[in-house]
DNA sequence: CCCGGTGATACCCGCCAGGTATGACAGGCC
DNA sequence: GGCCTGTCATACCTGGCGGGTATCACCGGG
């Protein structure tokens, strides 16, 4: 009467995100009526209108709206209920005692340096946990604490959100334009926000956030590599930390963007964690 | 095959808690046997064993222990899916567009003055949520927050944790002891920490942390005008926020505690909300 | 007017959650 | 040792419900 299944999570946050039933029941591997007639006992559970059926196609009510908020984030927690489950009792034990393993979600190719003084660091004291570096996709990071792939992130204000977690600051570095070599803005001895905004011959890159491309007229960006050649090309410039510096080419020049705000790493993690494993990396982290 | 269902989580959640799988049925409602099975299937799930059968009872494995942890918070985010989808659900429409209404968590007795002036703010702004106040036990408006049943709160740190949420700071203030006014310390101008704790004849109250009460001399409290009788009656003393001075009685007298740390207040809410009833509330809070 | 597309309804079936009865096993007691 | 008690596991059965197929109701467009 009360309680949600997640299988009902599941069938209402993929009806709402497709807003169609044929489609999120594809998704799903159903068929659509049993789909609809789940929906529909939801509904009547809840007492609750989730859906605005219109004939053509499906809208989302106040309360739906609701639901897929909320419902996304109790899949995410049973899902790493799930995950973290599996992990800690995957070896859980070794040689000498249970075999403790932290997953650390890091943004690919980001932090190089401070990510290798933490690995070294954690190297070296006795008895620290094992660290599994998982490499995520542009701002997937805090995604990956939530449902369970990771345990730990570094995260960079302002690109990521600190919210829900719990976290320490570990770095603050100023930002750079990183532009082809032999473009006359490459001498230049500092840019502004501005100046880089809208240059004709050279779009700012587009990263995806969330899963979607912001609007504008340069490429869609999908890795570093990628980025890196196009960079090299001529065809675009980007704006990264001071640390990406580490992975320029000879073809890229690095211009500083003294005004741009400047990109904080930190240490984060689940707020609810209770794991003296994280512990101790967190301690190893802020004394680097 | 990879995601939990609600009812497994329930279930394993009650018997990591009872230890025993007869009590752990009875409070589900269910009989034994079936309880057993469910148990096992997730652990053959999940490939992990989760609870350590000694033929004398039940413990929890490293694992269980993670999954204990990690299904209480999905099941709290489930049931607070629910319960907000409900409410958003509830009087959806009043006469002027969507009808927005806040569940506001509040220590029973504390902060008077604040919530006060909050809701009278609240009042006299145009358009704004209309706010349910939702007195808790003891350190009871965090699980509040995490389960749906309240959408803000007023929390007061040291005594509560902000892990999780975000939250803006409104109000600090000293600690004082509220002891009978007739003792012979009523009179002291001030009194430490230490002093208070070992009073032969006027033992600490104790109030219950999540649920269990701390060990000690002391009384029991169950509610705030129960202590104040206590108090009046010379049987023990008790610590409070400055703001408690409101609701002393003429028995009781108030001695400041300098030394002790500071109470602060804080308005906090899921770091995930996205409501813009919350937001003007939070903006209204802390414009006081 | 018919046709394509959408969600809802009707009906059926097989699986699995849950119940009852019983077993296996360890410990305490006389 | 024999027995009882408490505890979790096993065996077996049943009913409900989750899911599938076929079809309907409805609307918009050519």
């Amino acid at each position: 009467m009360d309680t949600l299944e997640t299988r009902e999570l599941r069938y209402f946050v993929a009806v709402a995100e497709e807003l169609h039933f044929g489609r999120a029941a594809e998704r799903l591997g159903m068929a659509q009526p049993p789909l609809s007639r789940a929906i529909q006992q939801l509904e009547r559970r809840l007492g609750v209108r989730l859906l605005a059926r219109n004939r053509r196609g499906v809208a989302l009510t106040g309360a739906g709206e609701v639901l897929l908020h909320e419902g996304r984030a109790a899949l995410d927690a049973t899902t790493a209920a799930a995950r973290r489950t599996r992990r800690a009792g995957d070896g859980a034990d070794g040689p000498d005692g249970p075999r403790n393993r932290l997953v650390l979600a890091v943004k690919a190719g980001a932090s190089h340096e401070l990510l290798h003084k933490l690995l070294d660091a954690c190297a070296a004291e006795p008895g620290a946990a094992e660290i599994e570096v998982l490499p995520s996709g542009t701002c997937e990071q805090e995604a990956m604490l939530r449902d369970g792939r990771a345990d730990v992130a570094l995260l960079h204000t302002p690109y990521n959100s600190l919210a829900g977690f719990d976290s320490e600051e570990l770095l603050t570095e100023g930002q750079i334009a990183v532009l082809p070599a032999g473009h006359r803005l490459a001498a230049r001895k500092a840019l502004s926000p501005e100046d880089i905004g809208d240059i004709p011959d050279l779009p700012l890159a587009r990263w995806p956030r969330h899963g979607v491309y912001p609007p504008g007229p340069g490429p869609e960006i999908h890795d570093l590599t990628q980025l890196a050649q196009l960079i090299a090309l001529g065809r675009t410039l980007a704006v990264f930390p001071d640390s990406a510096r580490a992975w320029l080419w000879a073809e890229h020049a690095a211009v500083p963007l003294p005004d741009a705000p400047p990109v904080v790493t930190h240490i984060a993690w689940p707020a609810h964690s209770r794991s003296l494993a994280l512990a101790a990396l967190i301690r190893t982290a802020t004394r680097l």
